[in-house]
DNA sequence: CCGTTAACGTGATATTTGTCACAAAATCAA
DNA sequence: TTGATTTTGTGACAAATATCACGTTAACGG
């Protein structure tokens, strides 16, 4: 199962047998039923996680309407985590909950940083997988600004057609939540 | 001047005189004039830049509209790069040019990662800012989809107002486009 | 300095999208 | 299984924003 991992990592950098077993060392799995949260607005967030089963959603609650913001699914071989507290120590201001039943490996903000005191390939997959998340993330803003709700919709497809059968999984109330639109503004797309 | 370089790094990792001396010469300096391109679409884009002086946009054209929808603007302490085709050594698909007058330092793909490989600090300066880099870009879209337009201009507000006179030396029309309205949007809501 | 271009504000109107209300179908959990 | 909950579609209407058109002011560059 923990293959999954070093698949992940070795696409960035191969490693050896030792350093795997090393970083892997670092990680602690966790399983999580459905609907239970992995993190929670106000509380810390003591780890980043990686997915190794099972899907999960990240969103924003709006405490003025009740709505929710979706920014991001994840699945086997996403990393989950509340990004911003998880680095700066604070409390989360997002939540993020399991649509199924998972497991996810979890490494701590402490050990994250040991690793990649310790292996400068740990290190270096970090600031490559930073950097790519950097440029999606922004490929997603662009999209949001300049693209239809059809343009975004249909991109949704393409990046998560690689998990099979997720994307029939996911109701359509939190696709639009993540394409930023209403789900009846969604599905009236595509009665057109 | 490279003083500043120095500064921005050691914010997240103190160096010695010689590791700042050998990170620096690897860097390479660059002066345009106003209209200038950093990078232009079509173009590969063979280094990524420190901003020392003056100040630039960064925008995707839309071919249909013939629109600009701008997604960063550079001033001094900030970087600048067309991110993808940097990293992917593909072909630009947006355009960076100078508001005004501009000094860069640029570095090549190759000297960055020489220089990464080299010294685990600017790996790991570089992991850093990549995740910071993130975080604030996922505020900026949590805040195109959940909040009002003004909502946004004021987070742009406080967002640069640390560049003295930069802000009212920037056009509405750009912010505008920044901030995913139009210009007469844009001034509507400040009638108000 | 002066002609040209860019920036800015504002009205009238069109378009897009959201909100509210309701009902049918699908899914979930005891 | 079965009653409750969630998901989905759709109509009518409201609100937000874009588009087009025009004129004024400010900035730029030779």
């Amino acid at each position: 199962m923990s293959q999954l991992l070093r698949t992940h990592i070795e696409a960035i950098c191969p490693l050896s047998d030792e350093e795997f077993a090393h970083i892997l060392s670092h990680f602690k799995l966790r399983k999580l039923k459905k609907h239970a949260f992995l993190v929670q607005e106000g509380e810390y967030v003591r780890q980043e996680y990686f997915v190794l089963k099972g899907c999960l959603k990240a969103y924003i609650a709006d405490p003025e309407t009740g709505n929710e913001f979706i920014y991001q699914f994840g699945a086997e071989d996403w990393w989950m985590t509340g990004r911003e507290a998880f680095f700066k120590e604070t409390k989360a201001t997002i939540n993020i909950d399991c649509l199924e039943d998972c497991e996810v490996l979890g490494i701590t903000l402490e050990d994250r940083n040991k690793l990649g005191a310790d292996l400068w390939k740990y290190e270096h997959f970090l600031q490559v997988k930073a950097n790519l998340g950097y440029i999606s993330l922004q490929k997603r803003l662009q999209l949001m600004i300049m693209g239809t709700a059809k343009d975004r919709y249909e991109h949704f497809i393409r990046q998560y057609r690689q998990y099979p059968q997720l994307f029939s999984r996911i109701p359509k109330t939190h696709i639009a939540s993540y394409l930023g639109v209403t789900r009846e503004t969604l599905s009236r797309l595509y009665r057109r």
